[in-house]
DNA sequence: TACAACATACATTCATGTATGTTTGCTGTC
DNA sequence: GACAGCAAACATACATGAATGTATGTTGTA
């Protein structure tokens, strides 16, 4: 996968070549608790996905748990500010904008198979038990923080009067995001089966289309 | 929990005792499986819930995912036959006896643990990989049935004129499971702090009053 | 008394964590 | 600029524990 690193048995890195090897670990990561789930993946087969040994491994990070934060650490942050990029553009509608917004979103996962095996890992291939526990209250705390974005942006659209007066920007997110997230679940459960090219702008415009009448 | 037998140390059951055993040993299963994920939920766990050994567990099943199976088994008609009772009786209007369906099943979960955590274990604590993995089209398909149910009941509703006539019956079937998925999801992340007292008839509300008549 | 319904004991596997070995990049020194 | 020598960046080897599956023992019931 990632294997090839120079030639011989074992090489010491130069410190750019040690990076690319921790990236590498954390994008065997993502490929291997995206399959099995975390709780089923094993250090030695992520090591090998990347290349390397578990020594690799175990010198880079501490243990399973903390490539699974450090992998959160890593995706989440970039995910949001990818949404949030779009929707800072001036748009005369913003369900129109929401609308156009989630669509892409559901459309980009098509090509971008790093993110949809990172948010298939988050979403599906987690349970945050046992040692994944510590991060629970974390990880659930960036993702309420990434909510109140939208209802903020909710919030001030109502005050420039592009929101029509009985839209509740609060329920407007909270049903928003539990809408999309059913639909990344099941979109998730099986990529290639599932049409999403014809479903996202079919169930994303289902829901944005009678809000725009209200 | 279900550990008093008897009395002494070991005695051989009758067959009713024996099917009480059975029956001990799935209900733990479902508290263990929902608590720490099937993953990493041992059998011995599962046993000394039950107040029994490895050897019962053994005895009565092959091996953890036939467990898992089994749960399924048990679980998911009596649950999908709660849900079409409800829409058997007449009711003028589908939307609102889909409304009142929907928020009278979230609701009754408050007091019925054994569902909340079945279905916990269902969408957020299995992955349906490695030993599962057989499992999963099985399991799936039954749900994809009891899609097609509610797309049935929507066509008919439709074909007795009860229906807005924009309505489309597997749109609204397809973006209705997901939208309810979506709040299962997030209430059983963490049942005791969502008040889902308050957020179910907001959220299905919100649904059903302006995405319904589509 | 044979067998159902378990409990107990044992062997095996598998993943983890750690200890130790190995190679070279890098840094200072002369 | 050559040359130690330390330590970064791993690989390898080993010890440990936990869970599984199976084999065997036990008891009461039908």
């Amino acid at each position: 996968m990632f294997a090839v690193k120079r030639k011989g048995k074992f090489m010491k890195r130069t410190k750019e070549e040690a990076e690319k090897t921790r990236d590498d670990l954390l994008k065997s990561a993502i490929q291997v608790f995206s399959e099995k789930g975390v709780a089923r993946a094993t250090l030695d087969e992520i090591a090998k996905g990347a290349g390397v040994t578990r020594g690799a491994v175990y010198w880079h990070f501490d243990n399973k748990a903390q490539i699974f934060d450090a992998l959160h650490e890593s995706m989440h942050r970039p995910f949001v500010d990818g949404i949030f990029e779009g929707l800072e553009k001036e748009h005369p509608n913003p369900i129109e904008q929401l609308r156009e917004l989630w669509v892409k979103l559901f459309l980009d996962l098509q090509e971008d198979e790093i993110r949809r095996q990172a948010l298939t890992l988050f979403l599906r291939k987690c349970n945050y038990s046992g040692d994944l526990a510590p991060y629970k209250e974390q990880h659930r705390k960036k993702q309420e923080e990434s909510m109140q974005l939208f209802e903020d942006y909710l919030n001030k659209m109502e005050k420039a009067g592009k929101l029509s007066t009985e839209a509740n920007p609060k329920l407007l997110t909270e049903g928003m995001f539990c809408f999309m997230k059913g639909i990344l679940f099941e979109y998730l459960d099986e990529p290639e089966k599932y049409n999403i090219q014809k479903k996202a702008p079919e169930l994303v415009g289902f829901f944005f289309n009678c809000l725009g009448q209200r």
